[in-house]
DNA sequence: CGCCAGGTTGATTTCGCTCAAGCAATGTGG
DNA sequence: CCACATTGCTTGAGCGAAATCAACCTGGCG
């Protein structure tokens, strides 16, 4: 791993991390505690913050990147199982599930990122109730789509569910185009797309072909314009 | 919905309540608040306790019985999500994530459930951290799981997905046979077990064939001798 | 320049689905 | 007590979506 050593504290804990959904419940005597515990990191493309199977040893806060959390089979494959934002806390689920890491985070885009360790993590939430109900949505609405993602991989074809993560990238990476359509940027290659659907990138090229053909899309290379946002709705919902 | 009415408290906070991993983090002066609040019922084979997209009352402390949490896609169609037993609770992941319900809950063998209602739940929460905690521990366990499932679902044959499913359902369901061999229990028939892999009931079929025929599994009606634990598991693991 | 990573396209195969029939056990009403 | 539904499950034939295998294109870079 690649990574550029820096010291604790110094302005880590930020705006940025007190308007996080989960650590947004910290006091500021809190805040103190954390900021003596906690290490800060860049990181570079490439680089694995924690492997499957290890020991998880705490949370790891993004303040900037991608990154991207990657579960293997034997063969070598990979599924993405998410990809983590600026904003996102990383690890907090094998860490509260008292289990080992059950997928490896790669780095996706260089990440300024920030670990605080287990023990810190355990003593604010034994101190600060909120701070553990926040998780506990978190890991609840997580739950849910994890249950949603099972059923669609057993009920939906490729096609409709490459149509539905279009749509739900829209959030975090659509906005409007210059005639008000909408415009995607893609954050991912198409091998992860794939790795995302638990497809081969083979299929995802087809279906990619397949939409653009129907005028249903306009892929230039990681920049998806969706002409008629609807009709991809469509394709899942009927 | 067949159900027959009781009266609140009445005994339904017992030993095999307060020895539930989630609840038994309850006070004395604690359990008396949920006393007065829960709502214990008997339901019949067939009842549903509550359906996909309604909204969320409460949780359901299921005391003797079987229930199965399912979703349905537009054809009718439906994966099992979980079955829930005597000592579980049900309806925690929308309460906690301030959602409706996303799947329907199913009684599958006549069942003795005790209703909470979201204010209680929320009161306890508030007034006892450990609960929530435990809760959280619960749901980052359930999220890790499905986390495989998806997983599992997308990168394993349907076959490989039976002999995990029958491994996995060992812990409840299963005991020693006479000549110390693994024997199973099913509790739910075959089209429920196609539903819990999220395929047609001919697939598991199928399948089932083809172990008997090669001597992996021994299966009479519900019940499911298992030879030899380990060539069972290399079906998946290899 | 050659090489490699990321992506596309085509030919072929395979796994699981669809459709359809059939069977055994259980129930039900005339 | 028999005719006949109904339920749960199995079996077979054919089909189709996606995987596999393989070639090839493109652009970036040492």
């Amino acid at each position: 791993m690649v990574a550029q050593r820096q010291l604790g504290g110094n302005g880590c804990i930020d705006s940025q991390f007190m308007e996080s959904p989960e650590w947004s419940a910290l006091t500021e005597s809190e805040v103190k505690i954390l900021e003596k515990a906690v290490v800060c990191r860049k990181h570079e493309l490439g680089d694995v913050i924690f492997y499957e199977g290890d020991a998880c040893h705490g949370t790891y806060f993004i303040k900037s990147g991608l990154v991207g959390i990657r579960k293997a089979d034997i063969e070598g494959d990979s599924t993405l199982l998410k990809i983590a934002q600026p904003g996102d806390t990383l690890g907090y689920r094998p860490l509260l599930a008292e289990q080992n890491h059950r997928a490896s985070a790669e780095v996706l885009k260089p990440s300024h990122i920030c670990f605080i360790n287990r023990a810190t993590v355990r003593l604010l939430m034994r101190s600060n109730p909120n701070l553990g109900l926040n998780f506990l949505k978190r890991a609840a609405i997580e739950l849910g789509e994890f249950e949603e993602r099972f059923h669609e991989s057993v009920t939906l074809s490729v096609r409709a569910r490459f149509a539905h993560l279009l749509i739900a990238l829209q959030d975090k990476y659509g906005h409007a185009g210059e005639d008000g359509s909408l415009v995607l940027e893609l954050p991912v290659s198409r091998a992860d797309l794939a790795a995302m659907l638990g497809v081969r990138r083979e299929s995802v090229s087809r279906v990619i072909h397949e939409l653009e053909r129907e005028g249903l899309t306009h892929f230039i290379d990681r920049s998806v314009q969706v002409p008629d946002l609807d009709s991809l709705i469509d394709e899942f919902t009927t």
